[in-house]
DNA sequence: CCTAAAAATGTTATGTTATTACATATCAAT
DNA sequence: ATTGATATGTAATAACATAACATTTTTAGG
């Protein structure tokens, strides 16, 4: 039942930052990252963002890019496979992640259609989420 | 064979901001907006995210949320319907606006299966496009 | 274990993107 | 003309992100 691809053993600033993802009820800036984590001895904003690029390239840590957010990852393995989208309400600031395959395969049909080289898709979907309605 | 809706007729600054997007091959930042029109006259940011907020209200720009840039729609009519997606080309900066219906149509029902009110998609794919591979 | 290379961290400064606040001017409809 | 709404001008500041450089820690090979 175990994760079949091994993240390589974090770092403390690393672990300290995706702890307060984890803990989080929704995205988060770097600098509210930061503001959590001074009390860690958090400095300067670089500890964050350096943290965060190692976090996104594990795939345990998604950039929303229309929030200049961070969010952990909630596929317990998102490895390798991209998320597929995510889903963001505007009242609670919840966010859903979505693997959806044929979204997925979609957006790819579409670039192969025009000869285009995909390396990496964001899909983000801005709304009201079911309990807000 | 014109435009079936009748976007207003734009104000002093929104033209000028326009047609910068317009000639413009590449998605411009606000700022570089207003390095172009120091000549006529813009001192300071405000005036061109004033202007995008409206032209993007207009359906006339939009906005590419992972590069803090904008572009010009290149649907001559990109009224009330959202692009659906942007291909966007790592190495010539070049963009392209898709009107995938199917795409579209098929967000729509992620959203529905989720009971998420749909109020805005952010979908752009990044790669090489086919003139750069 | 020791050491050299690589990775991670600390710190300062700076660059880039976006908004707040407030004043003034223009426009459109009575 | 008066009024209310929209657009503009300007300064200051907030919010997001990276460059450059010094130091420490980790890792892998001898």
């Amino acid at each position: 039942m175990s994760s079949h691809a091994h993240h390589p053993v974090l770092k403390k600033n690393q672990k300290l930052v995706q702890d307060v993802l984890v803990s989080a009820c929704a995205p988060l800036s770097a600098y509210s990252i930061l503001d959590v984590l001074r009390d860690q001895g958090f400095r300067a904003p670089l500890q964050v963002y350096r943290a965060l690029d190692k976090l996104m390239e594990f795939g345990l840590v998604h950039k929303l890019e229309s929030l200049n957010a961070f969010v952990a990852c909630t596929h317990d393995a998102c490895e390798a496979n991209e998320p597929a989208a995510f889903m963001i309400c505007e009242e609670c600031e919840s966010v859903s992640e979505l693997g959806d395959t044929r979204l997925a395969s979609h957006l790819g049909k579409l670039a192969d259609h025009e000869n285009f080289a995909l390396k990496h898709t964001t899909v983000e979907l801005h709304g009201r989420c079911k309990n807000c309605s």
